[in-house]
RNA sequence: GCCCCUAUAGCUCAGUUGGUAGAGCAACUGAUUUGUAAUCAGUAGGUCCGCGGUUCGAGUCCGUGUGGGGGCACCA
């Protein structure tokens, strides 16, 4: 979230209500909603006679420009309540709101008002003195779309207007330039343009077919986590993808999470449901046999695959889909191990992102709800300490979200602020009163009596599938080295240097390069350009002078020809930069 | 799920008011053997998303399903 501006809020808000009332005189009969700023802009919500076309669009921002030209005063008024209602008697969504703050506020409550040329709007400001203040070549609108009165998916769904408003045209279009820059790292469509995953209507939709470019990504990034988590006092077990009825009565998710589950297949005389979860499977990894207070910390970890039902609606590329993979772990400890577990796992989060070149995080920490809750209070204090030091301890900064967990524990949230000013939720760390009571897991103490151990849940790239959605966008689909799914490729010149350009594949594929031969009928030019569009890192260009030599001639994505460099000193080099695709133990074995 | 929009060749897109489809790139074939972002020529490629309807006739109009997009709601 980027800091709110008072003085553009004014100007955003106040254009919404020149939307609203170009709306109204295009449309007279248009009931109007709300109209707030929002970041980047505002909309303003109505219910009108007609679905609004694009050219509506055009027509009410030609309207509005029209209005700005007579450059009418913002005139706030107090009103009362009967005023108000006599106001707005042909409004009733704003009778609605009048209702209700009646209700809230008793019936002395004071209203206010503000009128600009011949629209006037229940309204609490602030506004700008006048529409002059509200330059017309920093306004545009932007989209239609639906959206429920009050948020509320039972009550009406009215059109949305969404527009933008700067103090200039230069800041509107750096703005539009910025949108525009987005578009362009959309993983979806990078996705197909580098074939990385595809999506098929046949298929069905929210599932994702990886194709071997994108294939090729994942698996590194999955091979570099779970080495790095075999490195780090992770055990990786395996659990499958249905579970009998009763293990997800067990586990508490047929009661609370079965609108998200896929209905049941009936195998034998029971009912197998397809897993939302890893977790029930992992409690049962715990519970194979009695465990000592010496085995602990156990800290489970698996790439786990799991399928929840979303609706249609907010399915979206690779960042919400129906079958996804978890890089999920569960943490087993004592009380005494709690700080140094949280403090590890974060630790270790951090270095997996990180890793990918990802550095900008804010955390939140989110406490104990109001409601009915797992745990004690106790539990919930130690657990919520341990969260907040481990946070400090890593010198991140972070934010509480009061009353934010679930109603099993605390957790540790972990957004990524990416270049555009967007942020995406990754790691979660997260404490689990719930299952480790519902499962009745236990440990012996030293003292020969049973407990219950303290079970944190975790997924550091939260979804795989997501992640990799991520880092699309993070690196406009051009790869760092030790990630490209095609590392180099050879550029022969003509025939007569083939055998040359064989040679150097092998020698490459042998040091553990991924590298293509480009041996199309093609000018040198076009191989290049080709291989510069697939945004691939290096490309080698073989002539005779290099088949002579033992060279190749070195061109690179971003900075261009290199100029020959004997073979040996290249895989050397390219050994170098693919060290960074190897992990490292982070700290000694905890307590 | 809800509102709106949308679906034509592998990709990006044209296709007037209804009269059974076209470009560029990619693919394939041939010629060319080239020094750092597109050599030339040719060939092939389509259940116009599925189903139903209106019509003498539907890529085009209507209904419906599916997929996709922008939002809303959802994301324990």
């Amino acid at each position: 979230m980027s800091e709110h501006n008072a003085d553009l809020d004014r100007l955003r808000h106040s254009a919404s209500h020149v939307m609203a009332e170009a709306v109204l005189s295009l449309f007279p009969d248009a009931k109007i909603a709300i109209g707030p700023a929002i970041e980047d802009g505002f909309y303003y919500d109505f219910d009108l006679s007609r679905p609004l076309v694009p050219e509506d669009l055009a027509a009410i921002e030609t309207k509005m420009k029209e209005l700005l030209t007579k450059k009418s005063a913002f005139v706030v008024k107090d009103v009362s309540l009967a005023e108000a209602r006599k106001l707005f008697a042909d409004q009733p969504y704003k009778l609605e709101m009048i209702a209700d703050l009646a209700e809230k506020q008793g019936e002395a409550l004071k209203l206010s008002t503000y009128t600009q040329g011949g629209f006037t709007d229940l309204c609490k400001g602030p506004h700008l003195a006048g529409t002059d203040e509200i330059p017309a070549e920093g306004i545009k609108l932007l989209s239609i779309a639906g959206a429920y009165w009050r948020g509320d998916s039972s009550k009406a769904m009215l059109q949305r207007i969404y527009g933008t408003a700067w103090p200039s045209k230069a800041e509107l279009d750096a703005y539009l330039y910025r949108i525009e820059e987005a578009k362009k790292r959309d993983h979806r469509m990078l996705g197909k343009q580098l074939e990385l995953f595809s999506t098929n209507e046949q298929v069905g939709a929210g599932l994702i077919l990886w194709q071997p470019n994108g294939a090729m990504v994942r698996h590194l990034a999955e091979s570099f986590s779970k080495e790095a988590h075999l490195m780090n006092g992770y055990q990786l077990v395996y659990s499958p993808h249905i579970g009998r009825a009763n293990l997800w009565e067990t586990s508490g998710h047929l009661s609370f999470y079965r609108d998200s589950m896929y209905r049941p297949m009936k195998i034998d005389e029971d009912e197998y449901f397809v897993k939302p979860m890893n977790c029930p499977f992992h409690m049962h990894i715990y519970k194979n046999r009695p465990r000592s207070y010496r085995e602990l910390p156990l800290r489970l970890a698996e790439f786990g695959t799991v399928y929840r039902y979303e609706f249609s609606g907010a399915l979206h590329g690779l960042t919400r889909v129906r079958g996804f993979t978890q890089d999920d772990a569960h943490i087993f400890c004592r009380p005494d191990q709690i700080d140094d577990e949280i403090s590890r796992a974060l630790n270790f989060s951090l270095y997996i992102l990180r890793s990918f070149g990802l550095e900008d995080f804010t955390a939140y920490i989110s406490t104990k709800p109001d409601g009915k809750c797992i745990g004690g209070d106790d539990d919930w204090a130690l657990a919520t300490k341990a969260l907040e030091k481990a946070v400090e301890k890593a010198g991140l900064s972070f934010k509480h979200d009061l009353g934010g967990g679930a109603f099993y524990g605390p957790k540790i949230d972990l957004k990524l602020n990416d270049a555009l000013g967007r942020q995406w939720q990754l790691s979660t760390i997260q404490f689990d009163f719930n299952l480790s009571e519902r499962f009745e897991l236990e440990y012996i103490a030293d003292d020969g009596s049973a407990k219950r151990p303290l079970m944190v849940h975790r997924a550091l790239f939260g979804s795989v599938e997501r992640f990799m959605g991520i880092l699309i966008e993070h690196y406009a689909g051009a790869f760092p080295f030790w990630l490209a799914p095609v590392q180099a490729v050879i550029v022969p010149i003509t025939d007569d240097v083939m055998d040359y350009a064989r040679d150097v594949e092998e020698a490459l594929i042998e040091a553990g390069i991924r590298v293509e031969i480009d041996s199309r009928n093609d000018r040198m030019q076009a191989k290049i350009r080709d291989a510069q569009m697939r945004k691939i890192p290096k490309i080698l260009v073989i002539g005779r002078k290099e088949a002579e030599g033992g060279l190749v001639s070195l061109r690179d994505r971003e900075d261009g020809d290199l100029g020959q460099i004997k073979l040996d000193d290249l895989i050397k080099q390219f050994q170098v930069a693919n060290a960074a695709g190897h992990p490292k133990r982070l700290e000694k074995r905890g307590v």
